[in-house]
DNA sequence: CATCGATGTTTAA
DNA sequence: TAAACCTCGATGC
């Protein structure tokens, strides 16, 4: 589920099994070879996600990767190598297989299938990845131009501290902006790492009308939003996986056993009842995504609502 | 076997 | 605002 909180795992990941170490890099899709030539028997020193970038940093090149909708890493290795089957948009879990070593005691990787633009590999285990929708090596200037369009990322901030220089920042690239708050929200520029599903959670749960003004909102309202992404986000890289409603939340009361499987209060919810207040939840396209939202949850403001 | 849709972004019109 | 791009599982015939 490639929002912020995939691209900080992935990041995270890389560092356990990646950094450090001298790696092999190539394409088997053929789509990255001259990149994979460029980054191979090198020894990669730093992952970094900020948002829903990552970049992986070997001297002077940086390696950056961007999933997109339905890119993916897949990890194989043996006993030593500890690592998810997959991070990324859904895959099939990988089967068994027993590992079998080379004579410079590398592991023998199996044969790439299907569309693997890279794959990275180490002595005890390789990852390969399919459907990014970027994957280049950059110089520092390009970086740095990257860089400069993204927003604060929540993730930035140490776990169990509000970085308010952060706060601030999205607070002033919310004022300065005349759309509406659900638009604001996935732009990159604005804050990085939302998606739309954090996007449509975390306006549910402060009961903010997508549709409020950016510039509008109150200067609370904006700490309370900023903080409400901080907690989700970061549960979602501590548990792998996006999930804003809980059995146990109050509201649910009895109907919290029923409701195990169900992850989220609106996303993809859209005409059946909001388990808060009843209303029916509703949906519609904004900028070519679909925006989900609970009208009776989150009104706009009277001094805003149109007639 | 064909079509659709998805957690996203960029480019063109 | 629309189309293009990247991939693959789910769905439908």
């Amino acid at each position: 589920m490639p929002e912020g909180h995939t691209l900080h795992r992935l990041a995270a990941q890389l560092e356990e099994n990646f950094i450090g170490r001298p790696w092999r890099v190539s394409s088997p899709q053929g789509r990255f070879e001259a990149g994979a030539k460029r980054l191979t028997d090198r020894v990669p020193e730093r992952a970094q996600a900020w948002g829903k970038q990552l970049f992986v940093h070997l001297g002077p090149d940086i390696w950056q990767v961007h999933l997109g909708l339905y890119g993916a890493f897949s990890f194989r290795g043996d006993s030593s190598f500890t690592a998810p089957a997959t991070l990324g948009a859904p895959r099939v879990a990988a089967e068994e297989f027993t590992p079998s070593y080379a004579e410079d005691d590398w592991i023998i990787p199996q044969p790439a299938t299907g569309a693997v633009r890279a794959r990275i590999h180490v002595h005890n285990g390789w990852a390969d990845l399919r459907g990014p929708a970027r994957c280049a090596v950059l110089n520092p200037m390009q970086y740095e131009a990257i860089i400069a369009r993204l927003g604060p990322d929540p993730l930035q901030q140490p776990v169990g501290e509000t970085d308010t220089r952060l706060l601030e920042q999205f607070r002033s690239n919310l004022a300065r902006r005349r759309i509406s708050i659900g638009a604001a929200l996935m732009d990159q520029a604005v804050i990085a790492g939302v998606g739309n599903i954090y996007r449509a959670e975390s306006l549910f749960e402060e009961g903010v009308s997508p549709d409020t003004p950016a510039n509008e909102l109150r200067g609370a309202a904006v700490t309370a939003l900023w903080e409400r992404l901080t907690e989700q986000l970061r549960t979602g890289f501590a548990e792998g996986i996006i999930r804003t409603l809980r059995p146990e939340a109050p509201e649910l009361g009895a109907r919290g056993g029923d409701l195990r499987l169900r992850r989220h209060w609106v996303y993809q919810h859209q005409g059946t009842p909001c388990l808060r207040c009843g209303a029916t939840i509703a949906e519609r396209e904004l900028q070519g995504r679909r925006l989900y939202w609970c009208p009776g949850c989150q009104p706009l403001p009277a001094a805003t609502a149109r007639s």
